[in-house]
DNA sequence: ATTTACAGGACCATTTTGGTCCGATACCGT
DNA sequence: ACGGTATCGGACCAAAATGGTCCTGTAAAT
């Protein structure tokens, strides 16, 4: 259905949940799950991978819990949808170098390369930071940020 | 995973077959099984929804087949996505009036609006005909457009 | 030591996906 | 009018992904 998992929906808003926490010190899996409203085990368990690949950081023990790997300003969209669904691109053969037989003599391949590397650029550019941000009245983002599919591009390599 | 199903890689393959096809003449769902190299029950299945949603012109009988409704330039592949997947967002809540109970504390929501508006945008501005466009040597897009995720938009409407 | 909380798994049910098949209907050519 | 060809609409199915739970181990703080 074209949409991000749940998973990764729910671990970009606990993310967001951490960015606008009050102090320095760690919130754990029972705290956000409550603020978020949902499940423990399943925030548990997307706090472990979010840690795991290092955009988190983790304490255990007693006044344990997690806290931003780094400032809310340098995590990306397209980088939290990463780690937690993989590669950013809109088909298998635009990941990367295709197993695709057709590939050779497909039309579509260059273009979905070209689309997807935009859009994961779009999404890059997108922070946490700006997920959190609030206007005055309501909540409103102020991403900013221009996305090119660029005109006659010279071809570029495939993302490794 | 984050990509678009087999079904709309499909589609969209098989619509860029019928409109780099040479005539007017219905090229058929067997036809167009073989020169994508796709089993045909798949691909009948696929042109049957696209005929349905009207981005095909289907003909029965002998001599019958598909084609395409409108010209490459006038098809992009945003509409072809949506018709064979569904709205363009990247999360349910950024489709439309959310069911999520959590929407109006959530504020991640507008983002995720305005990034999935901004995305949709961009597809819609690739067309049918870029997509089978080649460059001089080996295939190459000139997929064309620049896409703006706005900074400080005023809120618009939520997509109907 | 005891308590707290993460780490790393296994595990499971449900849904979605990818793919097939069939009877009915429409169209063409003869 | 008839037979062949092709789409139409649907049911159907297996396999994989997803969403979600649970349990055992280990690290840290008091």
């Amino acid at each position: 259905m074209f949409r991000l998992s749940k998973t990764t929906d729910y671990g970009i808003v606990l993310m967001a949940q951490l960015a606008s926490s009050p102090g320095r010190t760690p919130q754990n899996a029972r705290e956000l799950a409550h603020s978020s409203d949902l499940p423990i085990p399943m925030v548990s368990k997307i706090l472990k991978a979010l840690a795991r690949e290092g955009l988190l950081v983790s304490q255990r023990g007693s006044k344990g819990g997690y806290h931003l790997a780094r400032l809310p300003e340098e995590l990306s969209v397209s980088e939290m949808i990463r780690v937690l669904e993989g590669p950013v691109a809109l088909t298998d053969c635009a990941a990367g170098p295709s197993l695709c037989a057709h590939e050779t003599l497909c039309s579509v391949r260059e273009p979905w390369q070209v689309i997807s590397r935009a859009v994961e650029q779009a999404l890059a550019d997108v922070t946490l930071a700006d997920l959190v941000r609030r206007r005055a009245n309501g909540f409103h983002p102020s991403v900013s940020h221009a996305l090119q599919i660029e005109r006659n591009a010279a071809p570029r390599d495939v993302r490794e």
